[in-house]
DNA sequence: ATGACTCGCAACGCGAGA
């Protein structure tokens, strides 16, 4: 079972570069973040003529989670459990064939002196505690998509540009290794030990042309999903079209479980 | 270098992103 994660920075832009996608990496799960259209407008109808199931989360303009599948989607929540009332929709999680899978969009956290980076700190509070209450069930977890945090230098080209950084600053890292602590593991750090592999490159300074990006797309799997996890990489591909999305997909392959 | 680029919005510049 092929597992991919992207934030595609809004689905209408980037339709077809999703259906490329699709087409060319065949994944059996897309997860995407920042849709940024309404649960109503999602292009649906598209991505089930390519072969795909689709349910999304969405708002107007900004956020919005969607999970694709080529198998039965059963959703399981549309909201981070214990954020009923958010208003943000940045949690959509659903079983497939038996594997529990959450798209996930993070908040950013800037300006760091803003009520915004409080609320990302709490949001991740929120997940790690849901993120332990998954593990109680024994089924396999894939925690993927957009967490908003550079794990440690070798996730970005140059730390002291994100000095004070709400995607660098420890409280967020250590957010993000308490969940680490858990039990779930970075699907790509482990079989990728190579440094400065990114996911994310702004759009401005050329960032991308001199390779100097960030990681800070993941994919956390449970020790029952890390059992199976057989591959995982990054496609930097869709990064380099034109119009292309700031991130670019990570995915992870599990294997089938024995009977 | 308070820069740069790309989205949605009911806009004709702004907020948000990271």
């Amino acid at each position: 079972m092929r597992i991919a994660t992207w934030n595609v920075n809004s689905i209408k832009a980037r339709l077809p570069h999703v259906l490329d996608f699709l087409a060319g990496a065949k994944p059996d799960v897309l997860l995407l973040q920042e849709l940024k259209c309404q649960t109503e407008d999602f292009p649906r109808l598209e991505i089930e003529a390519a072969g795909y199931r689709a349910v999304a989360a969405g708002q107007k303009s900004y956020n919005g989670v969607a999970v694709l599948a080529r198998g039965p989607i059963e959703v399981l929540a549309d909201r981070l459990p214990g954020s009923r009332d958010d208003p943000q929709a940045r949690y959509l999680e659903a079983r497939i064939d038996g594997v529990r899978v959450a798209s996930i969009y993070l908040p950013n956290g800037n300006p760091i002196d803003s009520d915004k980076f409080a609320y990302k700190l709490a949001w991740f509070e929120r997940l790690e505690r849901h993120a332990a209450h998954l593990l109680e069930s024994g089924e396999p977890v894939v925690l993927a998509g957009d967490y908003n945090v550079i794990p440690g230098p070798d996730d970005v080209y140059d730390p002291a540009d994100w000095v004070n950084d709400a995607l660098w600053r420890i409280e967020s890292r250590n957010a993000l290794r308490r969940i680490l602590w858990r039990g779930y593991v970075d699907a790509f750090r482990v079989l990728n030990p190579l440094p400065h592999q990114y996911t994310f490159w702004d759009y401005q300074a050329g960032r991308w042309q001199r390779n100097e990006g960030i990681r800070i797309d993941h994919m956390l799997l449970s020790p029952q999903a890390a059992d199976r996890l057989v591959a995982s990489g990054i496609d930097r591909g869709p990064r380099g079209r034109e119009k292309a999305s700031d991130h670019t997909p990570v995915w992870c392959e599990l294997a089938t479980p024995a009977p």
